[in-house]
DNA sequence: TGTACATCAGTGAACGCGCGTTCACTGATGTAC
DNA sequence: TGTACATCAGTGAACGCGCGTTCACTGATGTAC
């Protein structure tokens, strides 16, 4: 072989992407590097010559599955429109079921609690930085008001949509989504 | 050997006891039965002298943490305290370091939405009765308002004490908390 | 232009290890006669 | 009262398996002279 420039970062990026969705889907503890690769169109053994360990690999989803829902907040924060596309598309059946391509904190907060440091420290990074975006688009109340509310908002997207995805039952499941859009909307409008 | 009346009911809640702390404290996927069973003072083999599977385990613990946690919640409405305490403990520096002691939801949602249907159903049952544990203790609003604010209370309070402990930033952590504070209370007396 | 060597993404077999699960066995006690 | 057998919680070695990780190797291309 010998590949044409870039061939290496898109590789890697393709590895990153199937990582993504493989996580978010079962968990890190419970997805294999092989089943990774495999999906990617590669073998076992390519892994090392792209990461350093399976931790790097879930840094370097993290960052940027993170780092792909700060831009989208941050578009949204710029063009003005207030958080209820947000809160509605994030509480959503659509997102609910489709844990591969949505939020890596909802999937993955209680798993990264447990990682190393490192790892802990990426996704407090970008934590850091959502809570600006989401305060910004709350429409009433002072600065400290509208960042509290932007917290409680950010936590309960993740819980409400946690919840949704671990009930067994649609009806109370399509419920508790709903219960969140209403409950989060009244804090975005800086109600309470 | 041979035991005591009652010496192996002991036993087996001594294993529940051993798995619910090591499950919250690191997720199922990321716990082995030599580790709990060898906790529990017992080797390898006996686990299935008490249990049909890993599965079956994880169902006897969040059955019986999660039974726990209602009781609580039933003898606060009895008492007619009213959801402050609750809110204030649950979202507490105390809860967020020992999640080995501490709800079983906020540990493993996220795993529970990818186990099989028993465990799920399991859940959902629980689920289903903390709802209108939660509701009948928020002073003000129709039927359907407290219920709605009972679900969001619930939401709210996994996801921030999750973030919580996701974060690696003490102040982060401990501002994440109050703000969750803050807006159930709000919630809980009907506001918004 | 032709030859020798360097580069390097990817291969695929192997490493030790811990997983969930199985099973023949132990040994203290209870029961039958 | 003494003997033979049944019971059963727990032991501990072993099962096959997939895990994360390592490594000698491949082979197409680029570079040096």
């Amino acid at each position: 072989m010998r590949y044409e420039k870039g061939h290496k970062d898109t590789t890697r990026q393709r590895i990153i992407d199937v990582a993504a969705k493989q996580f978010r889907e079962n968990g890190v503890a419970a997805v294999g590097l092989a089943g990774i690769m495999s999906d990617a169109g590669l073998t076992n053994g390519a892994f090392y010559s792209h990461f350093e360990s399976k931790e790097d690999l879930v840094q370097a989803v993290l960052g940027q599955a993170l780092g792909r829902r700060e831009a989208t907040l941050l578009a949204a924060s710029e063009a003005n429109v207030g958080l209820e596309a947000t809160i509605r598309d994030y509480l959503s059946a659509r997102h609910r079921d489709r844990p591969g391509g949505g939020c890596p904190t909802a999937a993955l907060v209680a798993e990264v609690a447990r990682h190393p440091k490192a790892t802990r420290d990426a996704f407090t990074d970008k934590v850091s930085t959502f809570i600006p975006l989401i305060a910004s688009q709350i429409r009433a109340g002072s600065a400290g008001a509208r960042r509290r509310n932007a917290v409680a908002i950010y936590g309960m997207m993740v819980g409400t949509l946690q919840l949704a995805r671990a009930v067994n039952d649609k009806e109370l499941s399509d419920e508790i989504l709903e219960s969140g859009v209403t409950a989060a909307l009244a804090l975005a409008e800086g109600r309470s």
